[in-house]
RNA sequence: CGGGCCGUGGUAUAGAGGUAUUACGCACGCUUCGGGUGCGUGUAACCCGGGUUCGAUUCCCGGCGGCCCGACCA
């Protein structure tokens, strides 16, 4: 991509109705745009970063047999009723509105109850079992207070993986299979040693739900974390019987600021029972169907990549998230030698296959350091003079800052 | 939902009861050419409604919007 011609600029204040770190650089690195309180569009960068944790978490999902699909927003009112979660006190986040041909319908601010409803007409049998479906979905939420920029917000996207089994044990097997495919994710987006299975509250059939936890500064939650037992402890369920039931002790925990980029849910047979989904099993009985669910915030995860890597000159992409691997800056004027090689080179990176964002405009150099450090991308090639003359080009890893002279051939290679 | 703070060009800000400061941006010209280059010219704003007043963007009330603290948070 030219960035002469990506209408996004980067800016060099913040916006003075952000305060979170997170929303502050990527509004300033143009990223995304905020359209009001807990509502951010993605622009053309944040919607790569976006579509590759997607990817990233699409690939862990097939792994462990989740089927993608992607279900509606509109949500039928009876359907929730029949939960009895339709009800805005019991779901305080709904946002609903009438249709005009009359009736009442929800947001999906998640979406359990129709993918079950949707399941029935397809598992009949325990030989249709086991099964898991997973979409990434743009949650509705009518929170009460947006915050913390992108992290907290009344719309975002969400990965939603719901499970079903014909009984206890390969739930419970699949269940305990999401774990690490969801370490996978997070050790991939390069928050792995700090990401930990947590015991947070349970519902109505399980004493604990797990979530995953990952320790930053801006996060909402406080976790209690013993790195050597592996053990951590959502502060909402810390106390002494949840200790004496994990087998720790208070003084072997650490504390931490933690934001919660995964959660997973056993409903054992009690969501499948509300809703009416049942298989008849070898012995002919009908059975309700086991189901679990397994949520990753996406665009949850954008902020806390950002809140974790920034540094004081803007945002440090994780290669395997970041909008593009290269961004390569010419220093040149239009048409002069300079330009000439360092366009050459973008059109041979370009073929080589390698996704590389071109600052061809016509700028100072500092503005385009400055700007590039902002961007964050993993990897900065700087055609200059030098380069141009010598055909030794210097590469500057974002993270470390780190230079280095490498020859063209180099930079092709992947 | 309770409490607090705040709404001024595209962005960030100053300020006063008499239509508004500065910087960035943007446009044009010159300058500069490896860390947000310097100069000149130009462009562009007081959230909405009501009240007080000769006059309100400024003071008062209400609304809307934003942020923060708390509560809430499958």
């Amino acid at each position: 991509m030219r960035q002469s011609k990506l209408f996004t600029k980067a800016r060099r204040e913040a916006p003075s109705d952000e305060v979170a770190k997170n929303a502050q650089l990527l509004i300033r690195a143009g990223y995304i745009h905020k359209e009001m309180a807990g509502a951010y569009d993605l622009l053309p960068l944040g919607l790569r970063v976006v579509e590759k944790i997607k990817q990233v978490v699409r690939e862990e999902m097939n792994a462990i047999s989740g089927q993608e699909l992607i279900m509606t927003t509109l949500q039928k009112k009876e359907l929730w009723e029949r939960t009895s979660r339709w009800s805005d006190d019991v779901v305080d986040v709904w946002f609903k509105s009438e249709l005009k041909a009359g009736g009442e319908v929800g947001f999906g601010w998640s979406h359990e109850e129709p993918i079950g409803e949707m399941m029935k007409n397809f598992i009949m049998s325990y030989k249709d079992l086991p099964v898991s479906v997973y979409q990434f979905q743009t949650k509705l939420r009518n929170e009460l207070r947006a915050k913390s920029g992108i992290m907290r917000g009344r719309e975002f996207v969400m990965k939603d993986m719901y499970s079903f089994a014909a009984d206890e044990e390969s739930h419970l097997a699949y269940y305990e299979f999401t774990k690490p495919a969801y370490m996978n994710v997070f050790r991939r987006l390069g928050i792995g040693d700090d990401t930990f299975v947590t015991f947070a509250a349970g519902g109505a059939f399980t004493k604990f739900s797990h979530e995953f936890q990952t320790i930053c500064e801006a996060g909402e939650d406080v976790t209690y974390v013993s790195r050597e037992k592996g053990i951590a402890v959502n502060e909402e369920v810390m106390n002494d019987e949840t200790l004496a039931t994990l087998g720790v002790a208070r003084d072997e925990l650490e504390k931490f600021n933690t934001a919660e980029v995964g959660n997973i849910f056993n409903f054992g047979q009690q969501k499948a029972t509300d809703l009416g989904l049942s298989v008849k099993n070898a012995d002919g009985k009908e059975n309700p169907v086991w189901m679990g669910s397994y949520g990753i915030g996406v665009t949850r995860l954008v902020g806390v990549l950002v809140e974790k890597f920034a540094d004081e000159k803007g945002i440090v992409w994780p290669e395997s998230v970041a909008p593009y691997a290269v961004h390569l800056v010419s220093l040149g004027k239009p048409g002069d030698g300079v330009s000439k090689v360092a366009d050459a080179l973008y059109e041979d990176m370009q073929k080589a296959g390698i996704e590389v964002l071109f600052d061809d405009r016509d700028m100072s150099a500092g503005q385009k350091f400055a700007e590039s450090d902002l961007l964050g991308i993993p990897k900065r090639v700087v055609v200059g003079k030098e380069a141009a003359e010598t055909g030794m080009f210097e590469a500057v890893e974002r993270k470390s800052g780190e230079v280095r002279k490498v020859p063209r051939a180099e930079l092709l290679a992947k």
